[in-house]
DNA sequence: TCTGGGGTCCTAGGACCC
DNA sequence: TCTGGGGTCCTAGGACCC
């Protein structure tokens, strides 16, 4: 299959709108001013040089790249580029299509000759939209994916199960996918610090560390196996949330539960928009010095608009009553009911 | 140095039941 | 006085992804 994956997304749909901004260091992030609390989204290649990259804050970026252009996140654009991005890799002869993001999808196919169907891909999204992509080609969804970074920017790469450990063998854990900062580290601490040494090692001696399920797969992650298949069916969503950053930490109750009703009051929006029953109500918050708190409450399928505000608010109770609050931000999230959920996940299922 | 907004899934522990 | 073995449900927390 193969893993197709536009190269600095964000910012090439901004360059397009904008053409005379064309090799520049472009950062996308927030509402686009570096004095506000906000993160990178995108940062073009050129930004990418001065060492800015996603996720780290809009401030820190701005200062790296004293000549950035910086502009506000503008999802609708995204969306929009990418439909049309979609759209054109459904259209290829024989495609399934599973979409993993705005900028990215696997797609499944039986070809002899992979790297032209790729060529194809990248000749026939460039057409549409004017923009270009990496295709990564393997024989897991997981060798795909690791593969395209290979073929970045505009390339395309091939990893197997025949040169999987000559190309990935000596890289540290963490460039694969699905293994963060954390587990990286916690790999270390047994010994484990690159792919030859995950995909060495007895899924069983995982367990204790990582768990029945988590320890065996992040073996299985280094040897680069999993799932084989292309997963087209249609995602519906587990759950619907929003969450908030506040320019300054909220101190008092009152700001508080205000800025909660309000979130509160938009997920039973989105999520009445669907027409979708409901089980459960979460509510997370992001305490300075950086950390969070989760909050959980089940509600009844056959809720209450005023009964779930209100257990809302009945949550906030439970905000470090005993000492002084500084609140970064907030998350109010609603779940679905198991039976109501479908379709692959976005980013993990499958493997 | 400071921390978005949208998601998904896994694990651990306690309560409760038989 | 001390304490089975199995299960489910719920809550809280952690980690990852784009």
């Amino acid at each position: 299959m193969l893993h197709v994956d536009l190269d600095q997304f964000i910012a090439a749909v901004e360059v397009l709108r904008r053409p005379e901004l064309a090799g520049k260091p472009i950062i996308v992030g927030g509402r686009g001013d570096p004095t506000e609390r906000a993160v990178v989204s995108t940062a073009s290649y050129e930004a990418r040089a001065f060492g800015v990259g996603s996720g780290m804050p809009l401030r820190i970026a701005a200062r790296k790249v004293p000549d950035a252009i910086i502009l506000p996140v503008d999802q609708e654009a995204y969306l929009a580029a990418s439909e049309t991005v979609m759209d054109t890799l459904r259209e290829q002869p024989g495609a399934t299509v599973q979409v993993l993001g705005w900028d990215e999808a696997f797609v499944g196919i039986q070809t002899e000759d992979p790297e032209g169907y790729a060529r194809r891909i990248q000749a026939a999204v460039l057409e549409n939209t004017q923009l270009h992509c990496s295709v990564g080609i393997g024989d897991t969804l997981v060798r795909a994916k690791n593969a395209t970074d290979f073929g970045k920017p505009a390339g395309i790469f091939r990893l197997t199960k025949d040169n999987w450990l000559d190309v990935m063998g000596d890289k540290p854990t963490i460039g694969l996918w699905g293994i963060g900062p954390k587990i990286s580290k916690r790999l270390a601490t047994h010994g484990i610090t690159t792919v030859n040494e995950l995909a060495a090692a007895d899924p069983a001696s995982l367990v204790p560390e990582f768990g029945p399920k988590m320890g065996p797969w992040y073996a299985q992650l280094g040897r680069g196996e999993g799932a084989t298949e292309v997963d087209d069916t249609p995602w519906v969503a587990r759950a619907h949330g929003r969450e908030t950053t506040f320019q300054q930490d909220l101190t008092e109750p009152d700001q508080i539960s205000e800025a909660l009703k309000e979130l509160t009051a938009r997920v039973l929006e989105d999520v009445a928009a669907e027409g979708r029953p409901v089980v459960g109500l979460t509510l997370k918050v992001r305490y300075k010095p950086f950390f969070t708190k989760t909050y959980a409450r089940k509600i009844p399928e056959t809720y209450d608009r005023d009964e779930v505000l209100a257990q809302a608010l009945d949550l906030t109770a439970k905000i470090e009553p005993d000492r002084p609050i500084r609140l970064l931000g907030l998350r109010a999230e609603m779940s679905m009911p198991e039976e109501a959920r479908k379709g692959h996940t976005p980013t993990r299922s499958g493997w």
